[in-house]
DNA sequence: CACTCCCGCCAATTA
DNA sequence: TAATTGGCGGGAGTG
């Protein structure tokens, strides 16, 4: 990431490797020159020679393969020198670190070293992301190739990707036109639009996401067959659209291209596993696909996600299903478009500082709705046919030999079907399994179930999470276990903290889970408002907290296996089942407690009205937290861009807390920044729980936030001050209320949530809550709307790290929250607060403060993220969503109450 | 052995 | 017709 920073940054281009350079520069003066231009010259020359070319060379002769083409070798020469030359940056750097390669190594430049995914890297590397707008990059493939030492070949495979993603534009033969990441947003958002016309009707409704998930899964367990039916259609290519076609050009790397990255954005669980992609992406669609198109189908998603994966918009995960791990990706980049991308760098204030963005991804769901063509040609999808195409494709691929993908998408089904069942499953695997895995691929499942509705896609299931942290990146950090348990929002960060194994962890774990909770963690607030509370990391300090909470929260790492179980397996089932939480509140107080414990991670509050205020979506307490994810998340669009986002993530994988604090908004109230390390570091102390607070004042009219820093507790302090352990990083208060509220920020109310939470948290907390303000309904947390589902994404961890991207929809964030706070604590239930709203509605102005709430919702978010996601987007579907989203909750919040 | 995915043949397109 | 594009799948590298 570092390095794609730094070429970022850098120098606008190229530049490069100095041997490079030379030989390019007679390619690359070309650039005009619609020829190309001599890829013979180029390869002959072969000047540049570097010590290493020596040695290469001494190497080929060994090795009579290298011998054999000297293109190879030039390939080689310069691929070398632009390593050690050029940037020996990060890419190599990483690339090496990893291989560990190294030197000696060079000679035989191993299979990784000529990786697609390298060769992307060093291709990006040459371009600033976001050029001049003056300047115009001509792109010479000839050049281009010769500098970087691979075949043409492998260049279109980089360059039609880009294409698809308009980040370059073909403007003559062996030409090509450097566009950047200025129009990333909005490609992404039209494919997000076009994603959800083909795939995500399905989503739309509910029922219709159901039903196509349903058929979905159906689909994927048969695999089969025929697929028949097919009605669908053909979305796939849009383009095609011409449909005509078709030629070749339908089945486009490209065009692939831009349909697996519309899977990504129309999932709810931001996962994709290859299968299912490649699944969904055979166009044919007729079922016919065989076996071995479905291998090729599986290469060329590679040959994608490689170029994806170099762009930061994907990483690598691995979906944990019944059968087992299935490779699988996850959309790492922006969720939602603001208009545009650019945003991270500078918004105007015009954008919206916060809210706007924020708003904007709320927005964007609607407004996915009506763009569409945009793609232009390339894009074309069809728009039409959504949803059967899908299916279709589905059915289609019947042949499936995988089950697994059916499998996992099985899951999905029987989510559609039923997401209770579906969570009752997971919870029940969750508790047999308990076992970590499970817990995450329950939660996952759970998350997706919730969301499955959504999309099919989402289907991933989530727990993959930590696999997910086992990205090399750093988003692997936090996220991994969290992730896991999506429902936990919190706890994601937390759980990324709790991972501190050293931590604390068993005393947050079991321990006393409930005593933080107890204590600390509360927050008032005053009416309306949501708060959020992010807590993740800290759950080891809360360990203090902890004791009670502590457990859990502590644990985290563990815990975050454990959290989830403990909750998943509690409540798993009752979360997952609806993702309103109902059951949750069926046990209040127990449960809650138990629950909470596991999760550990934040909690939000919400106060009673704040769905209403929130509007619709309020209805669901469980909202709440993934409210605030939400709202996170948001901010995250914002500000942030992706990538930024990304590298922040990376950076700190911290909780997310830190990550929110990168975001830039932190409001000055961030100041924990440091903090949050320290609470990871910490863990066991007691916590700071970052907070932000922010003050009603401040701006952000409609949210507070409160962040882990400990500070936070100023205004917070009671609680927090008290909940120490509370690793609740994060508050975050919206609506206007915020302003009039008070926020009271336990710490501890993380760790409560985990452990036992109930008790402590819930009970504390909830109790507190209610009391405090809320009292309405207990539920210490809202969540906003889609909240919903949200209970448990797991993802969160990777969100968190990730939070640039991650942000998903503000629904998935919410989601999770919700969820996780659903689970967690009946409370939770209570209201459903919606995040959102609150932003948006109160927000007056969101300042950039609000931003970082993005940041922290991405935590949240991430861990709910998941699940919410898909709620989100049907909602998105229709405006309806959140109203559904929420009513729905709201609806289940109520009834499962009930 | 499974997962990745490099490599390059060769067909479709384009100039 | 030659060159450029790019689908495709064998099979090798990696773990």
């Amino acid at each position: 990431e570092n390095i794609f920073d730094r070429s970022r940054m850098a120098p606008k281009t190229p530049i490069k490797n100095e041997p490079i350079d030379l030989s390019k520069q007679k390619v690359c003066t070309p650039e005009r020159n619609p020829i190309t231009p001599v890829k013979i010259i180029d390869r002959p020359q072969p000047d540049p020679w570097t010590p290493t070319a020596n040695l290469k060379i001494l190497v080929s002769a060994a090795s009579p393969d290298m011998r054999d083409r000297e293109k190879k070798k030039e390939l080689f020469r310069p691929i070398e020198n632009s390593e050690q030359s050029d940037t020996p940056d990060s890419l190599q750097y990483d690339i090496v670190d990893d291989s560990t390669v190294d030197e000696f190594e060079k000679q035989r430049p191993s299979r990784k070293q000529k990786s697609l995914g390298l060769l992307c890297q060093k291709f990006l590397a040459r371009y600033p992301n976001y050029p001049l707008s003056t300047e115009k990059t001509t792109i010479s493939l000839d050049e281009v190739a010769s500098v970087l030492g691979v075949e043409r070949r492998r260049i279109y495979d980089i360059v039609n990707v880009l294409e698809s993603l308009h980040l370059v534009s073909r403007v003559a033969k062996n030409q090509y036109c450097w566009h950047g990441r200025h129009n990333l947003s909005q490609t992404l958002k039209m494919l997000q639009e076009a994603g959800e016309l083909q795939y995500g009707e399905l989503m739309t409704s509910q029922h219709k996401e159901q039903d196509l998930e349903y058929k979905f899964g159906e689909q994927k367990r048969e695999t089969i067959p025929d697929s028949q039916d097919r009605p669908l259609l053909d979305f796939s290519e849009p383009d095609c659209s011409s449909a005509s076609a078709n030629s070749r050009k339908d089945k486009s790397l490209r065009i692939m291209s831009q349909k697996f990255v519309m899977l990504f954005l129309v999932s709810k669980t931001k996962i994709v596993t290859l299968d299912i992609a490649a699944k969904i992406l055979i166009e044919e669609t007729q079922d016919t696909v065989d076996h071995s198109k479905f291998k090729t189908k599986v290469r060329r998603l590679y040959d994608i996600a490689n170029v994806l994966t170099s762009l930061g918009l994907i990483k690598k995960v691995h979906v944990t299903e019944e059968r087992g791990r299935k490779p699988a990706f996850k959309w790492i980049g922006p969720v939602e478009f603001p208009e545009k991308t650019d945003e991270l760098r500078g918004h105007s204030p015009t954008s919206d500082p916060l809210p706007g963005t924020q708003r904007g991804a709320c927005v964007q769901y609607q407004t996915s709705a009506t763009g569409k063509q945009r793609f232009t040609r390339h894009a074309s999808f069809n728009s039409a046919q959504p949803c059967e195409a899908t299916r279709r494709r589905v059915s289609s691929e019947p042949n499936s030999p995988h089950q697994e993908k059916q499998a996992s998408i099985v899951n999905s089904d029987e989510n559609c079907s039923k997401m209770i069942n579906l969570a009752a499953v997971c919870r029940q695997k969750i508790e047999e399994d308990t076992g970590n895995k499970a817990c995450d691929t329950e939660t996952i499942l759970n998350s997706a179930k919730n969301s499955n509705i959504t999309l099919p896609l989402s289907l991933l299931p989530v727990s993959g999470d930590s696999d997910f942290c086992v990205n090399p990146l750093p988003q692997a950090v936090f996220p991994v276990v969290q992730a896991d348990v999506p429902s936990f929002s919190l706890p994601i960060g937390i759980s990324s903290q709790a991972s501190h194994p050293s931590t604390p962890a068993a005393s947050k774990t079991e321990n006393g889970k409930p005593t933080l909770v107890p204590n600390q963690p509360f927050l008032c607030f005053p009416s309306s408002s949501l708060f959020m509370l992010c807590g993740g990391l800290q759950e080891n300090n809360s360990s203090e907290l902890l004791p009670t909470a502590g457990d859990l929260g502590n644990g985290n790492a563990e815990a975050q296996a454990a959290v989830p179980p403990t909750v998943c397996q509690k409540r798993s089932s009752h979360k997952c089942s609806s993702p309103s939480a109902p059951v949750d509140d069926e046990e209040p107080a127990p449960k809650k407690q138990t629950l909470e414990h596991s999760f550990l991670p934040l909690s939000f509050v919400v106060p009673k009205e704040p769905s209403e205020s929130s509007k619709a979506e309020s209805s669901p307490g469980s909202g709440c937290s993934a409210a605030v994810h939400l709202e996170m998340d948001r901010f995250d669009l914002t500000s942030p861009a992706a990538p930024e986002a990304a590298n922040k993530e990376s950076i700190k994988p911290l909780d997310c807390q830190e990550q929110e604090k990168p975001s830039e908004n932190k409001d000055p109230d961030e100041p924990p920044p440091g903090n949050e390390h320290i609470s990871k570091e910490n863990a066991n102390q007691p916590f700071q729980p970052q907070y932000l607070y922010v003050q009603p004042t401040a701006g952000l009219s409609s949210f507070n936030f409160l962040f882990s820093a400990n500070q936070a507790p100023g205004a917070i302090s009671l609680a927090a001050n008290q909940m120490p352990s509370l690793s609740v990083p994060c508050v975050m208060v919206p609506s206007a209320a915020l302003a009039s509220f008070p926020v009271v920020c336990s710490p501890s109310f993380t760790s409560p949530l985990s452990p036992a939470p109930d008790g402590s948290f819930s009970a504390a907390a909830s109790t507190n809550f209610s009391v405090s303000s809320l009292a309405s309904t207990t539920p210490v947390l809202i969540s906003t709307t889609a909240v919903v589902t949200p209970k448990v994404s797991p993802a969160p961890p990777v969100d968190p790290q990730q939070p640039p991207h991650p942000a998903l929809h503000l629904s998935p964030v919410l989601t999770r929250s919700c969820s996780a706070v659903k689970l967690d604590s009946p409370v939770c239930m209570g209201h459903p607060v919606t995040l959102l709203k609150l932003q948006q509605p109160s927000s007056a102005p969101l300042t950039p403060k609000s931003i970082r709430p993005a940041h922290h919702e991405a935590f949240f978010k991430t861990p709910g993220s998941l699940g919410d996601p898909v709620a989100w987007k049907k909602n998105e579907g229709n405006q309806t969503r959140n109203a559904s989203s929420v009513q729905r909750r709201l609806e289940i919040s109520s009834t499962s109450p009930d």
